[in-house]
DNA sequence: GTGAAAGCGCTAACAC
DNA sequence: GTGTTAGCGCTTTCAC
């Protein structure tokens, strides 16, 4: 029993080389697929090995080439359907390379994202995808990118980093969506989003929100102001529907905002949960959609259809947006350094039933 | 400079004990926290480290201490709603106690599933979570218990290996959700359910499915058909409704055997993409819910009181059921060597609006 | 084509 | 308390 094992038991190239009788170099290279091996050498190295059972220790081969196969994901929520779609996207891009993925939750939180990133280094890592907790504060990222590992910021942009983008353009769907409502005549369109710390939309330049890449309900806050200004329409605060994140508040403040007398006729929600949370409410109060209320929501959610009337939404191509992301990163990797490159898909409008005229008009 | 940097150029323990003029001994122990070390020579060496920005190498700490502090996660598809409240459980419960996390899916084929067991040992994993495509075939799954990797098994069990598993009663769920329709009057209670291999349910021996473990659905299927046969109603092949696992042929499955005369009075449905495809032909029909039929889902997702009328569902604790079968992973891990267990989480059954007496009843 | 030897960055004995 | 030494399992020169 030539065997002697690996500290966990496990056989190594060492146990390989001794049971094909050659040296740990042939073995090697044997079932690297490197080097040259002669194939007599071949057989009896590849026989032994599954007679042993044996697995290349990936933590050992890191070591020596600098590379763990491996790209770090760092997103808000695992739960949520666009991030789930996103890392299936991000997923399977990565397998069709060769590349496993870590996955990392970090609610939003910036001290999480930073902790992740940190684990991520150590890790070592080959790359990094995140959705940026906030597009400001992003020393840690800049870091890892001074360190040499690529990051591809995904749905997000950031400010002053200079790295990938692959996102969708949020304030021209928001503002065509809007547009949409404003054609059928409504003049009170509100918008369901999440608390931000950004100023007020009227005070807002788009312009630099696009440069300084904001959150995504902020740019989508921007398209809803400047939809209704360019049509002429008063922008003020009460048609601002702001929530904390989760259904339950947001149900709340859209229930507040559409109980009074002048309520708004039409609603855009920023994301799958403000359009949760808004639909109970508009349910709550009994109001028909659209005779009462119009809605046009983020994000072509699987059960927008299950709904009566079916939602008209702007659907974003998450799963591409994470193959996408990913495609550049591993381009990245493979060696490709020119100046960074910011990727816009396409979202589409799509027309359903919970969009018509306001009554009256 | 007596900076060398490591192979990516990122400074490794040998610079930070240069830069603070003491051994690498020492510099280890100090920034890993283990051994002796000076208040001194601490403070000389952790200011050394963050001058430098040095990142310990978790490869090569790996490679010595024998655990990664990682576990691999091998789920059917991280889009399906079930998975992403399932390892968002699983993330929580490891970053609880430091571990990371390696996502891959498998689509529920064992051919990826294989794949990915293989490259998980590779990166030495300490332990796996699986939800295991097939419950027979698990020769992939044993052999990385024989490297004594512990792995989990989710959701499903797995007939012949000897480890833990994390689920619900799904024989016991279905059996009492259709109790309840049986109870309010229906005769005609059809299962809407993905295509298995399994044998026809009137053929299935429940005690034998529980010991070998099959697949969720079929398991939800003999408890349907246990609980017709347990009042006297015929179980026939009708009542059956197989589609493809995606809401597409559901729809289809379900339109078709809504079509006819002498549909069912009521359905119940495996899971929620069986649910969507449910829905979207019971409204394709023009057929009111409960009048003319009810419904009984499994899984409460998020949508489910947003439909009308709000659908009555079997809820598992999905987070829950994730955040156990880590805990109990990690257990393994921290030397816990009892006997396998299987954890049996309880399952709620959730009274709301789609199921009521049929018609005439 | 194959083997010997060096070394990736770190921890763990073992001396001092 | 600190330094020295020996590896973890692998790839990679470099001779032969």
């Amino acid at each position: 029993m030539t065997r002697r094992g690996g500290q966990r038991g496990q056989p190594t190239l060492h146990d390989v080389a001794a049971e094909a009788g050659v040296s740990r170099a042939t073995a090697a290279r044997a079932l690297g697929g490197y080097g040259r091996v002669s194939e007599a050498a071949r057989g009896l190295v590849t026989a032994a090995a599954s007679r042993l059972g044996y697995r290349p220790n990936a933590l050992a081969r890191s070591m020596i080439t600098g590379t763990t196969q491996t790209i770090g994901v760092v997103i808000a929520d695992i739960q949520l359907a666009f991030f789930g779609q996103a890392v299936r996207g991000i997923s399977d891009a990565a397998h069709a390379e060769g590349f496993e993925v870590i996955l990392v939750n970090t609610d939003e939180d910036l001290a999480n994202e930073q902790a992740a990133v940190d684990v991520l280094v150590a890790k070592r890592v080959d790359g990094l995808i995140v959705a940026p907790a906030d597009s400001t504060r992003t020393a840690h990222l800049g870091e890892a990118l001074g360190r040499g590992i690529p990051i591809l910021l995904l749905d997000r942009g950031a400010a002053n980093l200079r790295c990938d983008v692959v996102m969708v353009d949020n304030q021209r769907a928001a503002r065509n969506a809007v547009n949409h409502l404003i054609r059928l005549g409504h003049r009170r369109v509100a918008i369901v989003m999440e608390e931000t710390s950004a100023l007020p939309a009227d005070r807002i330049l788009a312009a630099h929100l696009k440069a300084t890449g904001a959150m995504t309900s902020v740019l989508r806050e921007a398209g809803w102001a400047a939809a209704l200004r360019a049509a002429g329409l008063p922008v003020t605060d009460d048609l601002i529907l702001r929530a904390r994140y989760d259904r339950v508040d947001a149900r709340a403040t859209v229930a507040g905002a559409i109980g009074g007398p002048d309520r708004p006729t039409a609603l855009i929600t920023t994301d799958e949960t403000m359009t949760m949370g808004a639909i109970g409410a508009i349910l709550d109060a009994g109001l028909e959609i659209p005779g009462d209320i119009s809605i046009v929501a983020f994000d072509d959610s699987p059960w927008s259809t299950l709904v009566r009337p079916p939602l008209t939404v702007v659907a974003q191509p998450v799963y591409e947006l994470g193959a996408t992301a990913t495609r550049r990163l591993l381009a990245r990797l493979a060696g490709d350094d020119g100046p960074p490159q910011t990727v816009v898909l396409d979202t589409s409008f799509i027309l359903r039933g919970s969009t018509g005229r306001p009554r009256g008009a």
